[in-house]
DNA sequence: CGTGAAACTTTCAAGAT
DNA sequence: ATCTTGAAAGTTTCACG
């Protein structure tokens, strides 16, 4: 799919804020509200535009820490990685999991609300799976930059 | 700041879905339009709810890689580690930096358009930097789960 | 918290450029 | 083809009970 000046626009903006309303969109890019609702149905339709979301402030509720836990597995089989993936992606403290290519074999990114807790969700809910073999904690200090949007190109 | 069940519900609810009309999100809780409206601009205000975004389809828009990039800096000062932040935070391929403990400094999570394209922006954008003595790239092969939704507990 | 009312937004069909 | 207009339905937002 090809994306003209305008949807780059509203791809934009609604990557800056979600809730933006399509009169809101309309006026700043000079169109009616109409054609802006036609674009974005037609974004979504492609999968350009995913999904909408509000984040919270994990540490307003009561998450202080974060942590990428890296993970080696017992071996590479295709059940075994199936199955690990499987299980790893229920635990809701898990944000991330990520089949990486280096040392380790999974990047998780994890938050949690103490050690203690952190100490929970590792033993009980990822060191304990069969198919794991070893973890490391990479531990976030604090992070400068959280993001999920991307560069639209506005020179194509 | 206390979150009641209702209050937790609607921020569960506008995590999954950040358009969620007050109206939709009311009939889910069992109120009204008008309480809801209340209750989000008290969690709003309170950094509860922090932003809305729409999450786009990246891969739609070409960006075909993802990697982590973990950075040693060559010296651990105040203004070092300061100016390689605002450098870094300004490249809009870069997603995210963390300062981190452990044998490397920062964690940056960077997307890319291709191979060529991600040599470019570690070359001229991140081990260009000053400060940087060190760069290793571990490349995301695919990832299972990457979200920002953090869990809303439903059990005081 | 609910109601009702005003203002605004979404959404669609028909017609203009 | 894509936009504008205009109108109906739905949503937001407020003051009052």
């Amino acid at each position: 799919m090809v994306l003209d000046p305008v949807d780059q626009e509203i791809c934009r903006l609604l990557q800056e804020n979600g809730r933006m309303t399509f009169a809101d969109i309309a006026q700043r890019v000079g169109l009616t509200a109409a054609p802006v609702l036609a674009r974005v149905n037609k974004l979504e339709a492609a999968g350009v535009i995913g999904s909408y979301h509000a984040v919270l402030g994990r540490e307003k509720l009561g998450f202080a820490m974060t942590a990428f836990v890296a993970v080696i597995l017992k071996s590479h089989g295709t059940a075994e990685c199936r199955d690990f993936v499987a299980a790893i992606v229920e635990v809701p403290e898990v944000l991330e999991c990520h089949h990486i290519a280096g040392e380790e074999d999974y990047l998780l990114k994890v938050v949690a609300q103490s050690p203690k807790d952190y100490e929970r969700l590792i033993n009980d809910r990822i060191t304990n799976l069969p198919q794991v073999r070893r973890v490391k904690t990479i531990l976030v200090l604090s992070s400068a930059k959280e993001s999920t949007t991307v560069p639209v190109k506005v020179n194509p």
